[in-house]
DNA sequence: TTCGTAGATTAGCCTTTACTAATTAGCCGA
DNA sequence: TCGGCTAATTAGTAAAGGCTAATCTACGAA
């Protein structure tokens, strides 16, 4: 398993990519675009470097397919996305805000933050605090 | 006020030359490269950009210096990696990762995100939820 | 005074990542 | 079938930010 190491950068296209999928069934250079906010060749250039670390596949003018292994780690991202959002949300941000702010912060926290932030996100309301006294019951 | 945009690479040198400058008195190319984990050339051409944003000044060959706006700046930064810091403290994560998540996080969070964390970082630790029926403070 | 060395600087290169402009491929309607 | 449009690609440019190598400056020791 050795972790393919990506560039923020990438870690955004190939998110994007595993997002339209699940919502389009489909990801395509243009809605790539124009979800990122790049213009379309830069998606290109990007889907190129993605081709060659054997994460994503393509036909010729057609619609990006991930490997096994680019499902894996666009999921990982994805995941840590929303778990970023819900923690944000949790914090009081409003919706949008959490949505872009996760998406800066999923690229750059060290895994024991992720942890840590996963377990308040677990943590009912009531009870968020006590790291030491925490998991007796839920009252 | 016209607040200064700088990149994150230019917010770190900046941030690097106030801390510096508050442990020891003087910001050198030297110190700050090793503080940086960059070597001394890339130092020199960021302390030439924030020349140019009238935010540094130095002698050659010698110590930087913050103009008053750059000390402004900086303090900002500053602030908002000691903020981001106990919060991540707070949440539980050890004192190395959470420098260095700081680190990261203190050049993207938008502003509604951090006063969220502000607000959770000043919520007593017993009752550190219920972000509706909390505080009436006006800021 | 002179020299050696550490720190600072300059020059030039490389990678990443974006862009515009121009070209190519696929497809649909007349 | 033939245009013509849209999507995709290619080519070339630029900026940011790092590096190495080479050079320059300042200063302390001999």
């Amino acid at each position: 398993m050795e972790q393919v190491k990506l560039s923020q950068s990438l870690e955004d296209y190939l998110e994007m990519v595993h997002m339209l999928r699940l919502a389009n069934g489909i990801a395509r250079v243009r809605d790539i675009a124009a979800a990122l906010k790049v213009k379309m060749p830069s998606v290109a250039k990007a889907v190129i470097e993605l081709k060659k670390l054997g994460l994503v596949t393509q036909e010729p003018y057609s619609g990006i397919e991930l490997t096994s292994e680019g499902a894996l780690v666009a999921s990982q991202i994805l995941n840590r996305h929303i778990l970023l959002k819900s923690f944000l949300i949790k914090l009081g941000v409003s919706e949008a805000i959490a949505d872009k702010d996760a998406c800066c912060m999923e690229h750059i926290l060290s895994a024991e933050t992720l942890e840590k932030i996963e377990d308040f996100v677990n943590t009912p309301n009531e009870s968020a605090k006590k790291p030491n006294a925490a998991k007796s019951k839920k009252k």
